[in-house]
RNA sequence: UCCCCUGUAGCUCAGCUGGUAGAGCAAAUGACUGUUAAUCAUUGGGUCGCAAGUUCGAGUCUUGCCGGGGGAGCCA
């Protein structure tokens, strides 16, 4: 089969008339008149189908006429031709059509009729043959391309951080152990304890939540870099926003303080918006109309509007001169909630909004603190994006570079030196202020798509109690 | 983990105060020279999530279990 051809129908689409072409695709629809019949392919390459007409002239097998259903394989070679009907300029008239495997239309789940998101669920594998899922498909490469090019434009190192860590303590929710210990016969220490030595790696190992501490170190050699990668979170999380392996993006970036982290996040979101607008514009299109009125408008007040940036004191005073009655009252100390941050991004200033400056105590060990000054608060340079429609997009800091500073706040928090001698390392040797942020890319793609569980923007969604495929 | 809603045909749903199951779409068959959510006609299709209970009688009421959804918390 010749790969590199560009018999597909999002290059077939834009061909004139006269061309001769074979396409290979799956029947979305199939409408038979007594000497003609319509059948639209899709073949993955973009949202619309191609329309083939086959006529008295094209050769098919009875047998294969009978076939012909939705979600059946087909080959159809024929010409370009321009389209009497009005729903598309161009129409491949079929001068031969070989079904390739059948779908028999008794047992075939997919109907040329909508479904719901939850009954696709079910049937994983062949959602991504709907309009919808399919373009989230596309939309999730698109931007995943957007994101490499970002960074890779401005000189950033694409670091592949590792997926089994012997760290548990950061503090980023619950982690998903990995052991080759035989769950039925745990070997055991003499006070009864579980006897790692006998472990693959002769200490608890776990997946991944987070590479930022790993690509640290990579920021502290090659200055600007990114993972993009799966991240595991074991949380008993039940809700449309959370999965238990997702994929997270976060740039590292030395010499960069909190001003600068929060100028990349801003020229980050912008840039890689509107290439995924630029690209995807069929797709986007798709999901303006269908999915969420008014999306395009929306992305498109991200990209223009400068991002407003306060701090997280001037935040809660915001919020308390309001007026507004909160289900969560407002005050300083406590972590603000989606309604908050709503109010800020959609009411208040109706733009993105950059909150800094957040109390320690509800923030990682990591993140570099500030002077206390008169007010005796102690607070912490971290940095959340906040946009509308969604809330919270990115959150990220500078991150404390002064050995002893981060030695005590360890301490304070009871995190284990010794695991984190590497870590600490960094801070001893050509330590520099450095600064970062995670972004999670399903989120990123709820966002960006309009779709409202995230398990419809993931290939292959892992939930709690919820492993098929 | 907590709170709320829900489970009836392949899909989406209706089914009032308990009386023995229905629509639209899909499918099958036929008609139709160009359709595009094609149209028209005909036909088939259900242990009403599972188990127990109340009752002369349960899709409908009760309890338990299982599945799905929404919200909260946790967070990305």
């Amino acid at each position: 089969m010749r790969v590199m051809d560009e018999s597909r129908v999002r290059h077939i689409l834009q061909q004139n008339a006269g061309t001769p072409c074979t396409i290979r695709g799956w029947v979305r629809t199939c409408r038979q008149a007594k000497n003609v019949s319509f059948i639209e392919l899709n073949d993955g390459s973009c949202l619309s189908n191609l329309q083939v007409v086959c006529d008295a002239n094209t050769s098919i097998a009875d047998a294969e006429k009978a076939a012909l259903q939705t979600g059946a394989s087909v080959e159809a070679r024929g010409m370009l031709t321009e389209s009497p009907g009005g729903k598309q300029s161009v129409e491949l008239l079929a001068t031969s059509l070989r079904v390739i495997g059948g779908a028999p239309a008794d047992s075939y789940p997919l109907q040329k009729k909508r479904h719901s998101f939850e009954f696709l669920r079910e049937i994983a594998h062949l959602r991504p043959r709907t309009n919808t899922f399919g373009a989230v498909s596309r939309v999730r490469n698109v931007l995943a391309a957007q994101i490499h090019s970002f960074f890779q434009k401005h000189d950033f190192l694409w670091i592949h951080t590792p997926v089994i860590t012997s760290l548990d303590g950061e503090g980023a929710g619950n982690l998903f152990q990995v052991t080759t210990l035989d769950p039925a016969a745990v070997p055991k220490r003499d006070d009864g304890t579980v006897d790692y030595r006998k472990d693959f790696f002769e200490k608890p190992s776990f997946l991944t939540v987070t590479g930022q501490l790993n690509v640290e170190a990579f920021a502290s050699s090659h200055e600007r870099v990114y993972t993009f990668g799966p991240t595991f979170r074991a949380e008993n999380s039940n809700t449309s926003r959370h999965l238990a392996e997702f994929w997270m993006v976060e740039p590292e970036l030395a010499f960069c303080d909190i001003d600068g982290n929060m100028d990349l996040a801003e020229d980050f979101l912008k840039t890689t918006l509107s290439g995924l607008l630029r690209d995807s514009e069929e797709d986007m299109a798709f999901f303006d109309l269908r999915i969420r009125p008014g999306l395009l408008d929306m992305l498109k007040g991200v990209i223009e509007k400068p991002f407003m940036r306060i701090t997280y004191t001037e935040a809660i005073a915001e919020l308390e001169k309001s007026g507004k009655s909160f289900e969560f009252p407002i005050q300083w100390g406590s972590d603000l909630q989606s309604e908050h941050e709503r109010f800020l991004t959609e009411e208040l200033y109706q733009s993105p909004v950059v909150v800094t400056g957040y109390p320690a105590e509800i923030k990682a060990f990591y993140m570099k603190q500030n002077e206390a000054g008169g007010t005796g608060r102690r607070t912490v340079r971290a940095m959340d994006v906040l946009v509308p429609g969604l809330g919270e997009i990115i959150g990220g800091s500078e991150r404390e570079d002064r050995y002893d500073v981060l030695a005590a706040r360890m301490d304070e928090l009871g995190l284990d030196r010794e695991m984190y001698g590497w870590y600490l390392d960094l801070r001893k040797f050509g330590s520099v202020p450095h600064s970062g942020f995670g972004l999670g890319f399903e989120r990123m793609l709820m966002y960006v798509t309009g779709m409202q569980n995230i398990r419809d923007v993931i290939p292959f969604p892992r939930t709690v109690g919820n492993l098929r495929y």
